[in-house]
DNA sequence: ATTCTGCCTGCAAACATTTGCGGAAATGTT
DNA sequence: AACATTTCCGCAAATGTTTGCAGGCAGAAT
């Protein structure tokens, strides 16, 4: 008899397709939807026998758990809400990879949405994850981005949101990004330890507050030394950083260039690359980076740290915690150390 | 009466803070929940009178469709499952960027799910997309994937699945991918008519169909050529490659360095670092990247294009094309052609 | 024989939405 | 005035799951 039912449900289950429910089991068993619910979730109310059949037949049929119908019952979704400006991005794609890894392990998933630094498209991100009805967002910022009071709005709706990397200069927000004013501060140390006289400094898009917070930190410490010449500019892009340094080396001929971003960076040595000058005989460099592109030189630039990686670890240890018991909004700084290659 | 009546609304709404539903709506209004539903879709059995009422007292809620109810009313999600070895490669992360666009264009969105080049968690990741619903899956394999049997019952289950740049070498699958052997091709020849004499011929993983592609193109030309010296060796990273680079400088000397991807002429440069040896006069460089990387040595470094953004944008495109209409399976290549740097 | 346990199971409501169907009221037609 | 038509709206079921409550039934205790 035992060997018929099972023909009987093989045959039944081929049928049927793919689309295990509740109901179809039920419907198999002669039990009711709530039996073959709570025997799937070891109830205490049923019978070992009704939970081995229940079990065995649910596995037979593939039966999953309709996410869709547990998000509506729970209002959860395990699902993160992740906007950037940009993906491919040497700092952002580790920054996800390491959200990632750490998101599934707490059984959440990344739902990844691009701004293409548009603050209106970060608005619309914004309303995107609040369509999906995500458990929790992590941003970081665009250029000129509005959004602060969408996020406060979504933020007392319950949303948690977490800012990373790129953060709003006000507001009670919680955030984690790099000790930018301790990395400028001891980039700046770095150039007066070198005995560097004509720096070239580039800064990338000036209204993130991540560039001011830099800048501010830097000149605040090169500004007390009148010994040394200063040359702040701003970039917005890897074409415009080649463009400024190209025009620098004509003019104020630097011993220093010191390089805000991994873009900024790029520029530089595009820019070098068609001079003939030496580093670190003729020019000095200093980045802030993750490393990966300051390796691929010749010498190895070298950098102020900023990890990627390292801040998504921080950043969604941060979340999970937030997700459990919501605490005050608070500034996670990670912290900055020199790494030495031989550009100095 | 009409301003008491916005009063009345706006204390009320205040009281039921966020979270507006058709129910709450048709209880301010004394409207039935369908009444509601339909006005707010523009039935045309619903008066304008009552739609008016109606959407200005959901935009005063700002009502939002709760996209759970909706997903398991239409067992859609508008999401796409993307799955990748790795997010953090400059092959991957311009393949996701470009994806990611074109999705939201269609207004998909991507789930994205990294599989750390471990099968096991490459079928995870595939049992998450399942179980998350999504409307469909882009894949990336990992070396020594195991999974295109769950592939398979999946398509059969109705989830369409596209593989990009690193399918499964035989089954009836969507795919997505450079023209390899296209491209090792035209490296062959390239190599050929700059008449190179002793190869060192890097590849990749020997387990991933993706190299088996290159390397037999590339050394079936080559063969042709007795009097062309041809190393072939596989390294699984960068630092492989740097070793084997470094070793094979000291021992056969050769005058070309072929590298199948970024990744290994990031090693293969490092290596090159630590010599004297100039580029191209010394020994002459080819490689088969994206082009970001080539461009930042000095000279810049021919490549056979591979693009990761292009790839994305074909590959969505495929996936959308297939979500309306699913046609049969196809085999979908990226054309490829050589840029020239000053490698060669 | 009756009441009391404890064990097992099912009913029904809830989550938010959509939609076929039917019904009431108002208007138009003869 | 009787009937047909139009306009507007609500009921109820369906999607799949969870869970408080209640009920049936067995055996045990009185």
């Amino acid at each position: 008899m035992f060997s018929v039912d099972k023909i009987l449900l093989s045959f039944t289950v081929q049928i049927m397709g793919q689309n295990a429910t509740l109901k179809k089991i039920s419907a198999q068993l002669n039990l009711s939807i709530s039996t073959v619910s709570r025997a799937l979730k070891n109830h205490p109310d049923i019978s070992e026998n009704t939970k081995r059949k229940v079990k065995e037949l649910a596995a037979l049929m593939e039966y999953e758990p309709n996410s869709y119908a547990i998000n509506l019952r729970t209002n959860k979704s395990r699902v993160l809400g992740l906007i950037v400006p940009d993906i491919s991005n040497m700092f952002n794609d580790s920054f996800i990879a390491a959200a990632e890894t750490d998101a599934r392990k707490s059984g959440y998933s990344l739902m990844i949405l691009q701004s293409a630094n548009d603050p209106q498209q970060e608005a619309e991100n914004l309303k995107l994850c609040k369509h999906y009805r995500v458990d929790g967002i992590l941003i970081s910022q665009s250029a000129g981005s509005f959004s602060t009071e969408l996020v406060n709005k979504y933020q007392e709706a319950g949303i948690p949101i977490l800012f990373f990397d790129r953060v709003p200069e006000s507001g009670n927000f919680d955030t984690v990004c790099m000790a930018d004013e301790e990395a400028a501060t001891i980039a700046a140390h770095t150039i007066i330890t070198y005995k560097k006289k004509n720096v070239l400094a580039l800064f990338g898009d000036p209204e993130l507050s991540i560039t001011k917070k830099r800048m501010e930190a830097f000149s605040r410490i090169l500004e007390k030394h009148k010994n040394i010449e200063t040359d702040i500019r701003y970039c917005i892009n890897s074409d415009e950083a080649k463009v400024h340094t190209t025009s620098a080396l004509k003019n104020t001929r630097p011993d220093h260039i010191f390089c805000m971003s991994d873009e900024i960076l790029i520029g530089v040595m595009k820019a070098l690359h068609q001079t003939k000058l030496r580093i670190p005989e003729d020019i000095s460099i200093l980045a802030m980076s993750n490393g990966f592109i300051p390796g691929l030189f010749k010498p190895e630039i070298s950098y102020i740290e900023t990890s990627g990686y390292e801040l998504g670890k921080l950043a969604m240890k941060r979340m999970l915690e937030n997700m459990d018991n919501k605490s005050a909004a608070r500034a996670i700084l990670l912290p900055a150390r020199l790494v030495e290659g031989g550009s100095l």
